[in-house]
DNA sequence: ATAGCGATGTGCT
DNA sequence: GCACATCGCTATA
Protein backbone atom coordinates (compact mmCIF):
# COMPACT_ATOMS: atom_id res chain seq x y z
CA UNK A 1 0.00 0.00 0.00
CA UNK A 2 1.16 3.34 -0.96
CA UNK A 3 1.85 5.62 1.36
CA UNK A 4 0.68 8.75 -0.66
CA UNK A 5 -2.60 6.59 -1.21
CA UNK A 6 -6.13 7.57 -0.43
CA UNK A 7 -9.63 6.45 -0.07
CA UNK A 8 -11.92 6.95 -2.86
CA UNK A 9 -13.92 9.31 -0.35
CA UNK A 10 -10.91 11.90 0.16
CA UNK A 11 -11.01 13.00 -3.84
CA UNK A 12 -12.62 16.50 -3.75
CA UNK A 13 -13.58 17.96 -7.17
CA UNK A 14 -12.32 21.61 -7.89
CA UNK A 15 -14.79 24.20 -6.64
CA UNK A 16 -16.53 27.09 -8.67
CA UNK A 17 -16.23 30.20 -7.19
CA UNK A 18 -17.84 31.31 -3.58
CA UNK A 19 -21.54 32.71 -4.03
CA UNK A 20 -22.41 35.94 -2.82
CA UNK A 21 -25.36 36.73 -0.84
CA UNK A 22 -26.49 38.53 -4.14
CA UNK A 23 -26.68 35.09 -5.67
CA UNK A 24 -29.94 35.15 -4.02
CA UNK A 25 -31.79 38.44 -5.10
CA UNK A 26 -33.46 36.68 -8.05
CA UNK A 27 -36.88 34.81 -8.91
CA UNK A 28 -36.53 31.90 -6.69
CA UNK A 29 -37.15 30.21 -10.16
CA UNK A 30 -34.23 31.30 -10.99
CA UNK A 31 -31.43 30.85 -8.18
CA UNK A 32 -33.25 27.20 -7.71
CA UNK A 33 -32.20 25.63 -11.11
CA UNK A 34 -28.70 27.57 -10.90
CA UNK A 35 -28.39 25.30 -7.24
CA UNK A 36 -27.78 22.63 -8.84
CA UNK A 37 -24.61 21.59 -9.49
CA UNK A 38 -23.14 23.81 -6.75
CA UNK A 39 -21.22 22.78 -3.64
CA UNK A 40 -22.87 23.25 -0.07
CA UNK A 41 -20.58 22.91 3.04
CA UNK A 42 -20.99 23.64 6.91
CA UNK A 43 -17.85 23.73 8.53
CA UNK A 44 -15.96 22.28 5.47
CA UNK A 45 -18.52 18.90 5.08
CA UNK A 46 -21.15 18.75 2.22
CA UNK A 47 -21.28 18.07 -1.37
CA UNK A 48 -23.15 18.63 -4.72
CA UNK A 49 -26.30 20.16 -4.59
CA UNK A 50 -28.51 17.60 -6.77
CA UNK A 51 -32.19 18.32 -5.88
CA UNK A 52 -33.87 21.07 -4.81
CA UNK A 53 -37.23 22.91 -4.50
CA UNK A 54 -38.78 26.47 -5.01
CA UNK A 55 -41.18 27.67 -2.49
CA UNK A 56 -42.81 30.88 -3.43
CA UNK A 57 -44.81 33.38 -0.85
CA UNK A 58 -48.01 32.68 -3.44
CA UNK A 59 -47.69 28.90 -3.27
CA UNK A 60 -50.60 27.43 -0.94
CA UNK A 61 -47.89 25.39 -0.37
CA UNK A 62 -45.01 27.78 0.88
CA UNK A 63 -44.65 28.19 4.18
CA UNK A 64 -44.95 31.81 4.31
CA UNK A 65 -48.10 31.72 2.22
CA UNK A 66 -49.85 32.50 5.42
CA UNK A 67 -47.91 35.54 6.38
CA UNK A 68 -44.92 35.76 9.36
CA UNK A 69 -44.67 33.61 12.08
CA UNK A 70 -41.97 32.68 15.03
CA UNK A 71 -40.69 29.76 12.71
CA UNK A 72 -40.82 31.37 9.23
CA UNK A 73 -39.56 34.79 10.06
CA UNK A 74 -36.55 34.86 8.19
CA UNK A 75 -38.02 34.09 4.99
CA UNK A 76 -39.45 37.86 5.20
CA UNK A 77 -36.20 38.89 5.58
CA UNK A 78 -33.06 39.61 3.12
CA UNK A 79 -32.14 36.95 0.71
CA UNK A 80 -28.94 35.00 0.95
CA UNK A 81 -30.15 33.36 4.43
CA UNK A 82 -30.25 30.13 5.97
CA UNK A 83 -34.65 28.96 6.93
CA UNK A 84 -33.98 26.36 8.98
CA UNK A 85 -37.41 24.56 10.29
CA UNK A 86 -38.66 21.11 12.20
CA UNK A 87 -40.30 18.44 9.94
CA UNK A 88 -42.31 16.21 11.13
CA UNK A 89 -41.43 16.95 14.60
CA UNK A 90 -38.14 15.42 14.16
CA UNK A 91 -36.05 16.56 11.46
CA UNK A 92 -34.23 19.59 10.14
CA UNK A 93 -34.86 21.02 7.09
CA UNK A 94 -32.87 23.90 4.98
CA UNK A 95 -34.08 26.38 2.65
CA UNK A 96 -32.25 29.30 1.21
CA UNK A 97 -34.19 32.86 1.36
CA UNK A 98 -34.41 33.84 -1.86
CA UNK A 99 -35.79 37.27 -4.45
CA UNK A 100 -35.93 40.62 -2.92
CA UNK A 101 -36.32 41.67 0.56
CA UNK A 102 -40.11 41.08 1.96
CA UNK A 103 -40.91 38.49 -0.58
CA UNK A 104 -40.43 35.48 1.21
CA UNK A 105 -39.50 32.69 -1.28
CA UNK A 106 -37.23 30.11 -0.45
CA UNK A 107 -35.20 27.30 -2.28
CA UNK A 108 -35.48 23.75 -0.03
CA UNK A 109 -32.32 21.74 -0.26
CA UNK A 110 -33.31 18.66 -0.68
CA UNK A 111 -29.85 16.31 -1.52
CA UNK A 112 -26.62 15.95 -2.21
CA UNK A 113 -23.46 14.11 -3.73
CA UNK A 114 -21.02 13.83 -0.94
CA UNK A 115 -17.79 14.74 -1.65
CA UNK A 116 -16.29 17.01 1.52
CA UNK A 117 -16.18 15.35 4.74
CA UNK A 118 -17.61 11.31 4.38
CA UNK A 119 -16.31 10.45 7.61
CA UNK A 120 -17.87 12.71 9.93
CA UNK A 121 -21.34 12.32 7.48
CA UNK A 122 -20.81 8.44 8.04
CA UNK A 123 -20.54 8.87 11.55
CA UNK A 124 -23.41 11.43 12.35
CA UNK A 125 -25.57 9.14 10.18
CA UNK A 126 -24.67 5.83 11.32
CA UNK A 127 -24.53 4.69 7.75
CA UNK A 128 -22.14 3.56 5.06
CA UNK A 129 -23.74 3.96 2.21
CA UNK A 130 -22.86 7.35 0.08
CA UNK A 131 -25.91 7.17 -1.36
CA UNK A 132 -28.17 7.24 1.67
CA UNK A 133 -26.27 9.76 3.66
CA UNK A 134 -27.94 12.84 1.83
CA UNK A 135 -30.97 11.43 -0.29
CA UNK A 136 -33.28 13.80 1.24
CA UNK A 137 -33.85 16.62 3.07
CA UNK A 138 -33.93 15.82 6.69
CA UNK A 139 -30.71 12.99 5.72
CA UNK A 140 -28.65 15.65 4.12
CA UNK A 141 -29.30 18.07 7.65
CA UNK A 142 -28.26 15.52 9.76
CA UNK A 143 -25.12 14.74 7.75
CA UNK A 144 -24.08 17.88 7.82
CA UNK A 145 -25.05 19.03 11.26
CA UNK A 146 -27.23 21.35 10.37
CA UNK A 147 -29.72 22.21 13.16
CA UNK A 148 -31.75 25.32 14.64
CA UNK A 149 -28.66 27.30 15.20
CA UNK A 150 -28.06 27.75 11.70
CA UNK A 151 -31.42 29.25 11.44
CA UNK A 152 -31.05 33.08 9.94
CA UNK A 153 -27.25 32.90 9.30
CA UNK A 154 -25.79 34.44 5.99
CA UNK A 155 -24.87 31.52 3.31
CA UNK A 156 -21.81 33.85 2.15
CA UNK A 157 -20.07 33.25 5.70
CA UNK A 158 -18.51 30.47 7.90
CA UNK A 159 -19.62 28.14 8.88
CA UNK A 160 -21.73 27.99 5.35
CA UNK A 161 -19.65 28.22 2.22
CA UNK A 162 -21.70 27.32 -1.29
CA UNK A 163 -19.41 27.26 -4.59
CA UNK A 164 -20.80 28.25 -7.92
CA UNK A 165 -21.28 24.82 -10.27
CA UNK A 166 -18.11 24.42 -12.95
CA UNK A 167 -19.72 24.33 -16.36
CA UNK A 168 -23.12 23.31 -17.56
CA UNK A 169 -25.48 20.72 -15.96
CA UNK A 170 -28.99 18.99 -17.57
CA UNK A 171 -31.75 19.99 -15.27
CA UNK A 172 -34.24 17.62 -15.09
CA UNK A 173 -37.96 19.13 -13.41
CA UNK A 174 -40.85 17.48 -11.88
CA UNK A 175 -43.79 18.11 -9.31
CA UNK A 176 -42.39 18.36 -5.49
CA UNK A 177 -42.67 15.76 -3.67
CA UNK A 178 -43.99 14.92 -0.15
CA UNK A 179 -46.70 18.25 0.04
CA UNK A 180 -50.74 18.51 0.15
CA UNK A 181 -50.91 21.92 -1.34
CA UNK A 182 -50.42 22.46 -5.10
CA UNK A 183 -49.14 19.08 -5.47
CA UNK A 184 -48.97 19.51 -9.44
CA UNK A 185 -46.67 22.66 -9.66
CA UNK A 186 -43.25 21.29 -11.34
CA UNK A 187 -41.00 23.27 -9.32
CA UNK A 188 -38.54 20.19 -8.31
CA UNK A 189 -35.41 20.90 -10.10
CA UNK A 190 -32.61 18.28 -10.21
CA UNK A 191 -29.60 16.40 -11.78
CA UNK A 192 -30.58 14.51 -14.65
CA UNK A 193 -29.71 10.77 -14.13
CA UNK A 194 -27.84 11.64 -10.79
CA UNK A 195 -27.74 8.29 -8.36
CA UNK A 196 -27.97 10.91 -5.48
CA UNK A 197 -31.12 11.93 -5.44
CA UNK A 198 -34.51 11.55 -2.93
CA UNK A 199 -36.39 9.66 -5.80
CA UNK A 200 -35.22 9.79 -9.49
CA UNK A 201 -37.47 12.18 -11.75
C1' DA B 1 -41.21 -3.46 -4.60
C1' DT B 2 -44.69 -1.45 -2.01
C1' DA B 3 -47.48 -0.39 2.28
C1' DG B 4 -48.23 0.74 6.99
C1' DC B 5 -46.69 2.99 10.96
C1' DG B 6 -44.47 5.48 14.88
C1' DA B 7 -41.57 9.28 16.18
C1' DT B 8 -43.45 14.48 17.63
C1' DG B 9 -42.44 20.40 17.12
C1' DT B 10 -44.95 24.10 15.09
C1' DG B 11 -48.92 26.26 13.36
C1' DC B 12 -53.55 26.04 12.34
C1' DT B 13 -58.92 25.64 13.50
C1' DG C 1 -57.57 18.54 18.47
C1' DC C 2 -55.37 17.88 13.57
C1' DA C 3 -52.10 18.52 9.62
C1' DC C 4 -47.57 18.45 8.08
C1' DA C 5 -41.96 20.57 2.60
C1' DT C 6 -39.72 13.09 6.66
C1' DC C 7 -37.42 8.94 7.73
C1' DG C 8 -36.43 4.17 8.94
C1' DC C 9 -38.29 0.06 10.45
C1' DT C 10 -41.41 -3.87 9.79
C1' DA C 11 -44.39 -6.79 7.21
C1' DT C 12 -46.00 -8.77 3.14
C1' DA C 13 -45.08 -10.14 -2.14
Amino acid sequence: MAQNSKPADAVTPRLGKPLKRSFFNRSVHEVAPDLIGATLLVDGVGGIITEVEAYHHLDPAAHSFRGPTPRNRVMFGPPGFAYVYRSYGIHWCVNFVSEAEGSASAVLIRALQPTHGLPAMRRRRGLQDERALCSGPGKLTEALGITIKHNELPLDVPPFALHARLGNADIAAGVRIGITKAVDLPWRYGLKGSRFLSKPF
